[in-house]
Order: structure tokens, then sequence, then C-alpha cells
DNA sequence: AGAAACCGTAACTACGATCGTTGCAGTTTC
DNA sequence: GAAACTGCAACGATCGTAGTTACGGTTTCT
């Protein structure tokens, strides 16, 4: 959703976009896309502009955004699920199961991770464009 | 939690384990393990005796058993939140997102789920008995 | 036979996260 | 001064998970 967002800022980079012209596109509703954004700018990935006429922005350029750098702005909690409450310490499982699951869970989100970090914006882009050409000759 | 459960059964494979007996090391209640090692037990990987002196074994040796298994049998939703509903068909962007996206999530949980199948069960049996050991010394 | 110790399952509550809406304050432009 | 924006807090709806209780079925032990 965040992705989305991007997209679209990345499609028509050459202007600004408004909270509500992202939001009819998503389907949703304009502050929850300012939420969004928000995060976005927080982590350095978008600006915006207040007042009439204003909206927002890339920072940097398609090529220069991942998909990682918007999940890591919008995700918080892991993926994986840890234990809600800690085990029994007096179990000899129960001990040491927490430690040696972490290292499992985060190398495994490690993994996920590089893969949205091969791809950028510029390359989602790039698909939309395609797929929009081939709908026009279809 | 279906992965403590597993290698509790894999620790103790000479015996059988009871739902209450899992629960105390995970610091939980019966049913809820009953809960998951009924989804594990539909995976084929573990199987259930009724009646008094019952309880839980593995059906395939620890070794032959991954985290990605267990990770299958348990989880359903996807890792990553697709939209809640479908974007707006009428802009450009939205049209081709969903598909676009789709494809790019499915990579990254295929990385992740590749990096769950490098560890089995046995493994995390392993890393446990060594901690265990290194706590008495030290 | 009957009690005891198991699993199997449904129903219900509690909780937290996410989504969505409304409302209002602040800022810039026309 | 009105209009068009962002920023933000508060609130309610919804949903998945965790946890509890209750009850029924099955096997073993005495």
């Amino acid at each position: 959703m965040a992705i989305h967002a991007l997209t679209m800022l990345a499609r028509w980079d050459d202007r600004t976009l408004t909270s509500a012209e992202i939001a009819e596109s998503l389907s949703s509703n304009p502050v929850l896309v300012r939420r969004i954004l928000g995060n976005l700018r927080d982590a350095d990935l978008v600006w915006s502009t207040e007042g009439r006429g204003g909206g927002w922005s890339l920072v940097r350029r398609p090529r220069e955004i991942t998909l990682l750098d918007a999940y890591a702005a919008v995700e918080q909690g892991p993926v994986l699920s840890r234990h809600p409450h800690s085990p029994n310490e007096s179990c000899e499982v129960g001990r040491h199961m927490r430690g040696v699951l972490e290292t499992e869970f985060l190398d495994a989100e490690r993994a996920m991770e590089q893969r949205l970090a091969a791809t950028t914006i510029a390359d989602l882009v790039q698909q939309v464009l395609i797929a929009e050409r081939s709908r026009g000759t279809a």
C-alpha cells in the first residue's frame, strides 16, 4: 500500500500528487494515505508541501528507492510470530528455545528483505507501463 | 510455537508427550497445544493416540522435518500485507499494481521459505543440547 | 464396571492491530 | 477572506490470535 503510493509518485514525478488523488487510486481515503506517507516522510523517502497546491513528491529518484525501504518504513512488528510470552524456564527446551528461534527467524527475515531490496520503485513503474501498453493493443 | 512443540517431541522421542506437558513448557494451556498440533497432524508431521497414556509423537525423523514444514502447516495468511480491497481500476497504476506486487511479494516470501527449509528440527535439538551443556559448565 | 487420563472440538471472552471516519488546527495560494 | 491542502488526535468497526470453559469420545488401569 505504501508501495502503491510510491509507484504513483514515481509515475507522475513531474508534478506533486495530493493525498486525495492517491486515495482515489487506492479506493481509500486521504487520512489513511497521509498516515502512511507520514511514515515514508519520516524515513526520508517522500516530501510534502502544505497549503493550496501542495502535495507529495519523492525525495530520491525512483531507481534509488527499493521495496525494502518502503517496507522498513511502514512495517514495524516482526513478520514471523514469536511467543506471546516467555516459555517455561524450568524446561530444558523452553529455556533455550527463544534464543535459538530468534536467530533462525532473523535469518529468514533477512532473506526476505534482501529479495525486497533487489527491486526498485523504478522497476515497478516500468512493469506498470509495459502492462498498460499491452492492454492498449489487446 | 509449533516449532517449540516439535522440538520437544524430537528431544524426547523415546516416549510420547501429552498436551499438558507441552503446554507446561510453553506456559500455555493444553487446548491451545491441541489446536496447533492438530494442524501439524493434518500436515502429517505428528501423530496422536487417544485415551489414557496417549499423547503425541513425530511421524518422520527430526532430520526430515524443516521449519518450513511447521510454518506452512500453521500459518495461513500471506506474510506481506496485500491491499485490503481492490484498488481503483480506472487509474493507470491501480489497474496493474495488484499483479505486479503479487509477483514481487511471492518472490520475497519464497526467499524466506527457502531459508526456513534449510533448518531442520534436528538442528534445533542440537542447538538446545549445546546451549544446555554450556549452561551446566557456567 | 467404573474411574482416571488422555485427545477432539465447539463456544465464548479478551486483546491488540489495522482500517476507516470525523473533526479541527495550521499553512499556503488565489 | 475563501479555498485547497497537510497534520494530527480521537473514536468506532472489524478481524485474527490467545486463552478459557465445557463437554463428548477413547483407552487404560484397578
